[in-house]
DNA sequence: CCGCATCCGTTTCGATACTG
DNA sequence: CAGTATCGAAACGGATGCGG
């Protein structure tokens, strides 16, 4: 059952608070910001968080106008979630609180999620603006996205690329290493953690990014 | 007895919702953004908190680096709580939260509490720079707070001022409706709910500066 | 009074199992 | 796949107590 409880607060600090508060609430947010996902997408993506917690913190963000609950059209045939322009508009919050957060230690037992390094990617691009227009497509675990550079801006898609010039498919720690360190990428296809195929010289590039 | 829950997920906003993610965490870090609080004060600043409730949460942004326990030198001879320069860090954070919440609608059965109206005066100030040097006291309820107006900026203080120009006593209604139209002043003085020391003409262009 | 600690009923969380 | 059902554990919220 959804939880209701509120600050009873006037303050808009406290009003925020009640809409996307409850725990795990800004992480299912932060799931959507690269596109509509499925229940089952989201529920894999945050692995520490029960199906029933889902189901709540949905229904609670979709009576509060942060996320719509949209079903696909046939064949397609399922229902996915996704922000409204009202959720699109936390996007700022997040970047505070990932800011913040960065600052903290990394503890041992935590493990790092797709969506996670997807964001660092794209905010490191935001400062360096080099690349060409190209499209690419990205693997994490089981999981697909879609990178295109155009202009300086990068564009994260949770979708599969019609026709990518590139791809690649590793996990999200290896990706997060590669980021911090490109040269590493030979040793990585070597090593097996990465495969790859298309235009090298291309991913190369866009793993340059963040440096 | 504190929560230690964690999300586990190296994400930076994963990690910052570890520290100011649980319940009543950030209303904490709000109340004390102007200044040391005692423990009192902030359990009447916030009374939908239990006591215990703040007890741990206070044991836990204490932990977490945070917030910092200082006692006071006699002949105070209390303890307060008082934002380290890491729980400062956390302002852009509550100002991008204010700024996503005030599109909510404000719900009938909330109330108005005194930290909130001032974020607002501040926030106000901000953009608008207009104002001289000078030092007010400005009283909410029973709690009091030092405003001074420099060059542009606002700052104000929990605490009570030295030599204050004028003083203002009020509650936080009526400040917040007397921010919205300054003009009422003089009616709210003439109905008792604005008490006012000093120059009438200094607190006239203080409540000026969000119009 | 202040600063908690303790007790206790309720709500929420988290894990697992189960269903259409 | 997309959720519900169930249940124990934890967190919340309110009240009371207690030493300084």
């Amino acid at each position: 059952m959804p939880t209701t409880r509120s600050y009873r607060d006037a303050c808009p600090i406290a009003r925020a608070l009640d809409l996307i508060g409850e725990r795990w609430a800004l992480l299912v947010v932060r799931e959507l910001l690269f596109g509509a996902q499925r229940f089952s997408d989201l529920s894999r993506a945050l692995p520490g968080a029960s199906t029933n917690m889902l189901t709540d913190r949905l229904r609670e963000l979709e009576a509060h106008g942060v996320v719509r609950r949209r079903v696909l059209p046939p064949p397609a045939a399922c229902s996915v979630y996704e922000l409204t322009d009202r959720g699109r508009e936390l996007e700022p919050l997040l970047n505070a609180l990932g800011e913040w957060g960065s600052a903290e230690p990394r503890s041992a037992s935590s493990s790092l999620t797709a969506t996670s390094v997807l964001l660092f990617l794209r905010g490191s691009a935001r400062a360096h603006h080099s690349s060409p227009t190209d499209t690419y497509r990205l693997q994490l675990g089981d999981r697909v996205w879609t990178v295109s550079t155009e202009s300086g801006q990068l564009e994260i898609k949770a979708e599969d690329p019609a026709a990518p010039a590139a791809s690649l498919r590793t996990d999200p720690e290896t990706l997060n290493a590669l980021l911090l360190d490109p040269d590493g990428l030979d040793t990585a296809i070597a090593a097996g953690a990465v495969h790859i195929e298309g235009r090298l010289s291309s991913l190369r590039r866009l793993l340059r990014v963040a440096t």
